[in-house]
DNA sequence: GCATTTTATGAAACTGCTTACATCGTTATT
DNA sequence: AATAACGATGTAAGCAGTTTCATAAAATGC
């Protein structure tokens, strides 16, 4: 069934059909029932790849992130695509891993398959030398570049982002005062967001002449999600005779192993061992007490983005540069 | 830049590019380079929409779900991307919620985009009723429906499941035998997969004669993350003077919830109180000791059933349903 | 009541690619 | 050497829409 068909079955031109079905103006009342009825009748729905073509879009954008079963990204993946289609925009999901060429050949992929834009997702986009960041400009040339937890100053790029240093300086300083002077801190990412992160500890730290360069402890090279191997460390540490009355962690999943190593060995939570984590995601449920953990209120961030690429894609002057900011949820693992 | 122009520059007829764009044979080694050349020097692609119109296809594939932000599922997309685009597909994701009206829009949705196929991830889109999984019927009339953990059978359709049955009667045994006689089970789906696990505890606790049907307990209506809340229940049915040992859940999180009530009332797991969860996810490392959860083979199941909808859409005979059995991992939280 | 503007409609060009068919030069067959 | 078969290439007809432009019809102005 194609829009000559329904244009000859409703006795009028195809250009007629097609001005029903974009609901232009200049459309008689009688002659738009009579094709919208031709159309019900057969249940016609245009052909998306000739539409595609006339029009030169889909309204698909593209969703890149490294691994969409990380449960924040996975969270984030999900914000996304419902406000997307909200938009009537449909994403194309695509799962580039952590290694630069794959991301490279991701996005271009993307970017091949003709979407209108091009969302990423996390901080493992943007790199620390410029020019390992040339693919992402490149991009942008063809289509508006979203970065989320990310930025990235180029044409065409736009960043929306959660104030991390600013939320890690304020949880630090939180457990300094509550009492603990010698909190590690745990990051396993040194990402754009995972070098705030990062830089808030240590601001905190410097900023109560607190700091040593030992307290800051990189678990794994890239992203991981792995509870025991944190626990384990962390016993090693203790072992090596390290002595620590908080942590702080770049996630929630670091922190749980905190948890553990803290049950394995006996320490009460908070009052032997203090521990924070980061995301503020299902996982702060799931032990006993309750993980306090920063928020970076993702489904804002998300909203926003969406909103931003929107405006974007209408032409609208939007912000290159959105920052949010973020906030400690004390539950049962910080002292007060 | 189109065909025309490198056909052009090139000093070819448009078909020619198209035979060697589409590494047609019958195209004489001279001019290919020729091309080829051209090609690479304007760093030309093919329009990807003219493509998807002649063709008909876009090689892509449909996602649903009902929400890509649940711990299993986004495992389950993230397999089934990878693997898709390691056969040279890409995914449209699309998140349906739980509603079925919602869930028929969207699939709907999908084939308008002209995918090339629909992966239907979850038991979720499998209704009692017959006439309620009509819209999946009625989609797989326009392209092939694969389904994730639940099965139909209707044309066009094709099934891959985990043996839930088996499995959680194998788990229940295995409770039973380790000298728990009251094991509760805990369920909040009455979905395909749902029902079959209730059947698998029911079969073995009527096997040793100890079925009872207020053992038999459904948290939510649909699908909930919520610890703290299954935690909460439990609470309340002790104070109530229910007596149990164990409790066996249809999910890693309602087991974790299981966790949080024996840490908070005393009870020592497992000898107080056995769990098993389900679906073996990262939350098992998330406890003291580690959850004992049954694993489905998620990465298996996506496997096959991509290796099936590859079959099918090459229009070789492929199953129409596989069927593989999981497996019990023992961690920290059952008896011997 | 005639000129002018507005509204409704259709014809045809255009989007960029694939492919069936035609053509032509070149070997292989007898 | 004539003919058949084949390989390489081009021509042109799809694919299924959108949109510009022309035109006819209706509404408005004076």
């Amino acid at each position: 069934m194609t829009i000559y068909d329904i244009s000859e079955k409703a006795g009028v031109s195809i250009a007629t059909v097609s001005r029903v079905l974009n609901g232009s103006s200049n459309v008689s009342e009688k002659t738009k029932k009579k094709v919208l009825d031709v159309i019900n009748q057969y249940e016609y729905t245009p052909n998306a790849f000739a539409r595609g073509l006339g029009l030169n879009t889909m309204k698909t954008i593209g969703i890149l992130c490294p691994d969409s079963s990380d449960l924040y990204l996975a969270k984030a993946i999900y914000y996304i695509e419902r406000k997307l289609r909200a938009n009537g925009y449909d994403s194309i999901l695509c799962c580039s891993g952590y290694d630069l060429e794959t991301k490279k050949s991701s996005l271009n992929l993307l970017i091949t398959k003709k979407v209108d834009g091009i969302i990423l997702v996390g901080s493992s986009y943007i790199y620390e030398k410029d020019t390992d960041n040339k693919y992402i400009c490149d991009a942008a040339l063809q289509v508006p570049v979203m970065l989320l937890n990310a930025a990235l100053d180029a044409p065409n790029v736009y960043s929306v982002v959660s104030d991390d240093f600013t939320s890690m300086y304020e949880a630090t300083l939180q457990m300094i005062n509550s009492g603990v002077k010698d909190p590690l801190y745990f990051y396993n990412s040194t990402s754009y967001s995972g070098k705030k992160k990062l830089a808030g500890y240590r601001a905190a730290m410097e900023s109560k002449k607190l700091l040593k360069s030992g307290n800051m402890l990189q678990l794994y090279q890239g992203s991981h999600e792995d509870v025991p191997a944190m626990a384990e460390h962390l016993s090693k540490l203790a072992a090596k005779g390290v002595i620590f009355h908080g942590v702080i962690a770049s996630d929630d999943t670091m922190a749980l192993g905190a948890m553990k190593y803290a049950k394995e060995n006996g320490l009460r939570v908070p009052e032997d061992l203090a521990i924070i984590g980061y995301n503020n995601s299902m996982l702060t449920d799931c032990c006993d007490p309750g993980l306090s953990s920063i928020d970076n209120k993702l489904e804002t961030l998300c909203q926003h983005l969406i909103t931003t690429l929107m405006g974007v894609l209408n032409g609208t002057e939007m912000p290159k540069q959105t920052l949010f900011s973020g906030e400690l949820i004390k539950r049962g693992t910080t002292l007060d």
